[in-house]
DNA sequence: CGGCATCCTATCGGATACTG
DNA sequence: CAGTATCCGATAGGATGCCG
């Protein structure tokens, strides 16, 4: 277990590149589009994100958990039941994100051309 | 110097996964984010950015200009200058990221507020 | 000035095994 | 089911040196 790591070496310059970073983070990103449509259980979060493995999942939750970006709720039940949504926080800062997702996908294709044309420019 | 990558063994599921990667990147986001406001010079952006390496910022670069979201001017002079603006989808792009970075510094005091609470809770 | 190549370390992140 | 712990390879990213 890793314990008390000296955050003054490598602090950020401004503390609102740290909350930008997880926000950006590579599994953050999806898992608060994710949870702009609704609420997820864990591994049914998984399974829609895609790719991402336990551990990482798990992570990055408990990342944007401390943030105060989104709750917790594990049910006391056998088996257990955990489900996560999002706080007011969280929710602004999953439209940001979710406008940004959808806007990605829009323009997915031109993008792919762009590198089509960037590749053909230099191979030529 | 690195060839020929196996891109079928990791490629993503989904295209607009690289695309939104890239342009949430740690150095992409900030390199958007100040393109936003006007065009800049490569070590003006450094060091408007701050804390990015020579390395990176040239990296993220290549990236973003492959992806079609900025040009790069590079005059013919001595000593070298090299300009980089957005471009229309580039552009785009930066607004999202911008509209981002300015939601996260305006809350960015709740989120430490938040940590402070979680960290408190478990330290008991 | 604006890069590129090299080296090297730290962090990311996947696979696996284990637990309540 | 929802994690945690551990191991380990892959990648991010900094430092340095060289070049047009």
């Amino acid at each position: 277990m890793e314990v008390s790591v000296d955050v003054t070496v490598k602090a950020p310059m401004c503390p609102s590149r740290g909350v930008l970073e997880h926000v950006t983070s590579r599994w953050g990103v999806l898992v608060l589009a994710c949870l702009h449509e609704r609420s997820y259980r864990f591994s049914e979060l998984r399974r829609e994100v895609g790719g991402v493995s336990e551990k990482m999942l798990a992570q990055t939750l408990q990342t944007l958990e401390r943030d105060g970006f989104l709750l917790r709720d594990a049910k006391p039940v056998i088996p257990p039941r955990v489900d996560y949504s999002l706080t007011e926080l969280g929710r602004e800062a999953a439209d940001q994100v979710w406008a940004l997702a959808r806007w990605t996908e829009r323009r997915t294709a031109d993008v792919q051309a762009a590198r089509v044309a960037y590749d053909a420019a230099r191979a030529g």
